[in-house]
Order: structure tokens, then sequence, then C-alpha cells
DNA sequence: CATGTGGATATTGTATACAATATTCCGAGC
DNA sequence: GCTCGGAATATTGTATACAATATCCACATG
């Protein structure tokens, strides 16, 4: 097992560098809800905690800034992002937009491996039903990032992915778990139309299931209208 | 006028940060086509012409590779992003949505000073036919941008924002210059249909040029299809 | 002559040092 | 007792130093 000789070839040994540790780190963190909406981030502890220097803590803190997890000021630094509920209120109207046309999308031009992924990302939602939100929230994420990569386009794969994180965002600051009763079918609905390549039904579906649930999260936010 | 006394609640003097300013240049240079498309930067070099130090000039580099302006990979310096062509249709499929949903809430939601610098942001196209591709997107930016604001959604703003740039970058890469006849009708019909309050008419029109415009460019990129 | 191998050079990645701004807390003054 | 400085502290912003990786070119070798 001569490995040395060759340069490195390994897959399990991807050059990794330290920032990406790092946003990987924070972005789960933030994510899994480990650090509460609102909660601070200081760069010295944070990089004693992971046993890194400021420089790499930085570029990944400013990274997840432009995510839109955090959120910072000039000389103030950063916390875990805290959203109104007029911007999640725009976040979904913008994301009904884009998971349906990912829908419709995916219904024209997924392979047998993305519907194999899209089965298996709605299998794991149905087997875990009695989750909690974090765990919930992390399954929704794969079903639908699952739909967004079926669809094949690098530019809505992009934003998708912005918006998936600001949606889970706003789950754990609402701890909105959701119980509502139509969710399952219309999970149902969107694979079904996905896997016909029916791509007006697909989108359609998936607006309507932003729809159902930005009702359901944004009531959550605020008592108003 | 003792206004050192407070804190300094002064409008001009800002405070700004060094990697703001470099962000805003680079930002500009690509925008305006003065970097070429797949030319390389240099830290140093940039540092050294510029006047600053590397840090600021890589958390520049680094929110403009995310903003999609840059490409690089690691240990291998950033270039100006190239597109391909299935990566430019990729985005002006995404656009057509978001635009179309811009123009829609720009209807619905816009005011009166919306509406004097839609007006405005159209005026400097139509007197500034004959400029260079250059100011012709930069003008063209400066009126979707108008849209996309008058829209008065955050993470709509956020997205929208992304995509535009994205999209004047493959204007430079072709340098494709707008000639089509339809052109000033199609901003006309835009324009009139928010004014109008038309959210449907809005969101067609805005779809429709996208559209148009598309075609143009991609067709200019490449020969196929 | 093509090729690939080695080292010299250049460039990026990370760590640390220094500067500027913000925060905190204590005491003076009303 | 409360509020308004203001120094002490802490934290972020910038600059520089050091380490690791990549690039380039000369040179040897088939």
């Amino acid at each position: 097992m001569s490995l040395s000789q060759h340069s490195a070839p390994v897959a399990f040994a991807r050059p990794v560098l330290v920032r990406d540790g790092v946003y990987e780190h924070l972005r789960r963190a933030v994510l899994d809800g480990e650090i509460a909406p609102g909660e601070r981030i200081g760069e010295v502890e944070l990089g004693e905690r992971l046993g890194v220097s400021r420089t790499p803590i930085r570029e990944a803190i400013m990274r997840l800034t432009q995510d839109g997890l955090l959120m910072g000021s000039a000389n103030k630094g950063v916390r875990v992002r805290t959203v109104t509920a007029q911007e999640a209120r725009d976040t979904y109207a913008v994301r009904e937009e884009l998971d349906g046309l990912g829908a419709a999308l995916a219904a024209a031009a997924h392979t047998a491996a993305d519907a194999a992924a899209l089965r298996a990302a709605l299998g794991e939602i149905n087997s875990a039903r009695d989750g909690d939100y974090r765990q919930q929230t992390r399954l929704d994420l794969g079903f639908h990032r699952a739909i967004t990569g079926a669809a094949h386009n690098a530019a809505l794969g992009d934003l998708a992915r912005n918006l998936e994180q600001r949606v889970a965002l706003i789950k754990h600051q609402t701890r909105t778990y959701n119980a509502h009763p139509d969710t399952a079918a219309q999970h149902a609905a969107i694979l079904k139309a996905v896997l016909d390549r029916d791509a007006a039904a697909a989108r359609e579906a998936a607006r309507l299931h932003v729809r159902t649930f930005a009702a359901l999260v944004v009531n959550e936010m605020n008592p108003d209208a």
C-alpha cells in the first residue's frame, strides 16, 4: 500500500481549509439551534474553543453573515440573526416562487438518482414524524434540497440554499413544530408530481406547501394579522 | 456649532471600514468591466495599489466570491468569474421568476418616491440610448434595482441584487449591446403596469423582458441551440 | 525532442501583533 | 438617589509575520 508515492488522490483526505471547517461548524450549530437567535458570538472565545486563530473565524463569520444567518454592525460583533415577522413573510413570499420553480424544473430534469434521493428524503421525514422540531427542520431542509438539486439549475441551487437556511433560522426562532395535518399529504403530492414529470402540478403543489407552512410560522411569530 | 459634544450623529462621517471601501471598489471595477472576466486578482498587488493590507482585501474578495462575481479555488487565488452558456440560461430562468415577482410586488406596494425613482431610472436609460454597453448595463441595472426596491421585500432585494450582478457580469463577458427593437417598449410596459398597480400585467411584462433579453445574450454566448 | 523531476519563486492560508472603536463600571456632581 | 462623565477593559478592525501550497523554470533523462 504505497499510497505516499503519488500526490494524494485519496478521497477522504480532501485539503480541508480551517476556515471551511469553522464555517461548517458554525453553520451547523446555528441551523441545529445550538446557538440561540440573538446570542452573541465572540471571535476570541470561539477561536479558543476550536483551537484556531481569529483569521479563519472572521472569514467564516463573514460568509455566514452574507448567508443571512448572522447579523452584525461594524465594531459591534455578530449575533445569530433574529427575524421579524415582516421579514419572515417576505422570505416566504420569495420562497414560494423559487420552490415552485424548483419543483417544476425538477419534474422536467430529474434523473433516476434524483428520484431515489427524493424518495429517501421523504422516507426519512415520514419515519421520524415524532422527532423534535430540530430534527424535523433538518429533515425538511433535506427534502427541499433534494428537490432543488434535482432541478439541475446552479443559480437556483445557490439562491434556494440561501432561502432554506433563512427559513430554518425562522423555525428555530419560533420553535414551530410542523403539526399541520396536511403536511404529509402535501409532501407526497409534491413528490408524486415531480416523479410524474408534471411540471405544472409540481409547481403548484410546492407553492401550496410553502403557503401552508408560512401561515403557520408567521402566525406563531406575531399575534397581529 | 458644538458638534464634538455629542457622540457624532453626522450623516456624512459614516464610520467607513477599509474592507467596505475595497469591496465597493472591486465590485464597481468588475461590474463596470474594468477587470475582464477570467482575469486574475492578486491580493498583494491590489493591496499595494490601494494602499491597504491584505486583510481587508481578502475579506472583500470573499464577499465578492459569494456574490458570484469572482471565482477561486483553495490556494489558487481568484479570478473574475466566467460564466458558461448553461449557467447563463440557469440564471435567466431564475431571474424571470424573481423579476416577475418583484414587478408584481412593486405594482402593489410602490410609494410616490418609488414612482419618481422608477421614472428617473427609465428616463436615464432612454436619454442615454447611444452609450456603450457598459453604461447601458449600469443604467439597466439601476432600473431593475428601482423595481425590486419598490417591491419593499428585503429577501427579494437581497436575492435580486445577487442575480442582477451576475447578469451584469454575463453582459460584460459577452459585450452584448442591447439593440433589440422591443427594449424601450418593454421597459415602458413594465413601468406603466407598475404605476397602474396592475400586478398581473407587471409580472408578465417583466418576465417577457427577461425572456427577450436572455435569448439575445445566451445566443451571443454559444452557437449551439 | 519530449517529459518529468527538482528546486527556486510566488501566492495564498493562518497566526499573531497593533490600532481603533465600543462597552462597562465606578465615582463625581447635582 | 440619579445622571453624567471618564477611565479601564474588552472586542473588533487592520497590519504584519510565518507556514503551507502552488506555480514556474531549469535541467537531467528516456
